[in-house]
Formats: C-alpha cells, sequence, structure tokens
DNA sequence: TTACTGTATCACCATATAGTAATGTAGTGA
DNA sequence: TCACTACATTACTATATGGTGATACAGTAA
C-alpha cells in the first residue's frame, strides 16, 4: 500500500465502512443516486418502514454520506458523497469478475 | 447510478463493505498489502492474539479477499483481491477531503 | 386554539459478532 | 512413539445494532 494507515485512520475507514454495510441503506443510497428525495418517497421506494428509514437516514448524515434540506413539513435528502457511486461500482464489478471466474472454473472444469 | 442495482446484488456488496468494516481486518490487510505473511507475522505486526487474527483471516478467505498458500507448518496468506486498496484509498480521501473542509470552514470563519 | 401531516426519536427485543481462553489438528523432528 | 510448533476451531461472554410500535415534535391550515 501506498501510504501506511495508522491504526486510527483505519478506524475512520472501518467506521465507514460500517455504514455502508446494511442492504438497507445501500437501497437508500442507490435511491437517492438518482435525485434528491422525501422521507416518505424513500419510504414508498424501499419498502422500508418510516421509523427505519429516519434512522438509517440519521446514520447516513451524521457519517456525512447524505445531506438534507427541510422546506415545509418536508426533509429533502440528497447525496453528498460523491464516492458513494464510485464504491459501489468497485464492489459491484468484483462481484462480476468473481462470477465470470467462477463460471469459467465450471466451464473448463479445471 | 448508471446501473440499477437489484436488493440481490446489493445485499452481496453491503456483506462485502460489512467484511472491511473492522479495524481488525483493515490492519491485517494493510500489512498483506505490502506483502504476503504467515500467520505469525501477521500476530506480531497487528498486535491482535493468534486465535483473533485466524478467525478474521478465516472470514477474508471466504469472502475471497485474501487467500492461503500452506508450507510445511506455515499458512501463507496474501491478497486476492485488487480492489482492496483502492477501496481504502477512496475512503481515505474522502477523510482527508471531509478534513480540509472542516478546517476551510473553520478557518474562514464561515 | 384544534386537527392533520411529515419526520424524528424513544424503548424495546432479537440477533449478530468481536474478543478470548481452551482445545483440537497437522506438520516436523527426535 | 513423544514433544514441539503453527494454526484452526470451539465455547462463551459482552456489546452493538437493526427492526418496529409508540410517541414526540414541527409545520400547515382552519
Amino acid at each position: 500500500m501506498a501510504k501506511p494507515l495508522s491504526p486510527e485512520i483505519l478506524e475512520q475507514i472501518a467506521e465507514r465502512f460500517r455504514v455502508l454495510s446494511e442492504p438497507a441503506r445501500l437501497r437508500i443510497l442507490n435511491v437517492l443516486l438518482d435525485g434528491e428525495c422525501t422521507v416518505s418517497e424513500l419510504v414508498d421506494q424501499t419498502g422500508l418502514n418510516q421509523a427505519n428509514v429516519s434512522k438509517h437516514l440519521s446514520l447516513l448524515r451524521a457519517s456525512s454520506f447524505v445531506e438534507r434540506r427541510k422546506e415545509g413539513l418536508y426533509s429533502i435528502y440528497s447525496v453528498a458523497d460523491p464516492s458513494v457511486g464510485l464504491l459501489c461500482e468497485v464492489m459491484c464489478d468484483r462481484l462480476e469478475a468473481r462470477a465470470e471466474e467462477l463460471s469459467a472454473m465450471l466451464g473448463t472444469g479445471s
């Protein structure tokens, strides 16, 4: 690794990975990546209940993955961390690569 | 987001983020990114105890982040997933960017 | 004020998991 | 065989956290 990472930095990195380690939060982020949303819209689009969505949004906001704007009764959330999409893409690409390796192994009978 | 990600894919992505969400595992990966290691070497370099290191290695291997080669009494581990370094770098860059934003805000008194 | 709505928070339970001591297993050498 | 080493696994505890119903809070409108 280019930079030697201190245990303190690694803890902060781990903490950010932890926030991304819940399917429910990724569902929320995935919706938000298509554009800002109110909480109710997120409830509709994710199928999660309102308390649950609010709780996840709270954590996502505390870790600066999303930000909130208030408009009357509504809380409008949007993605604040431009790296979210990239991180998911990298993970997704690896999943695909592994799937290909696996099917190649099965195919050649290796 | 370019690709619409199904809930199933998001679960797999979340699972991989979860594996990276432990400081102890990041410490191990961070050492392995500098080159393959035996378990004892990892114990020495991370300060974790042997059972703990073995358990984390088990999980890292089950999720294909590392791979193992046996040589006599030794188990030699190495990083198997080329994306690990990139993922940590992205996270680290974001932390730095946020730190800069913060100090800029404090600096201008904005 | 009252009534309604959208969102946040609280309290609780159930589950998952990190850490660890003890034990098991496998390879090596005498 | 026995003894030693390197590693893996088991059993257990303590803690953290996701989901949820109930409730609180804030904005709007009458």
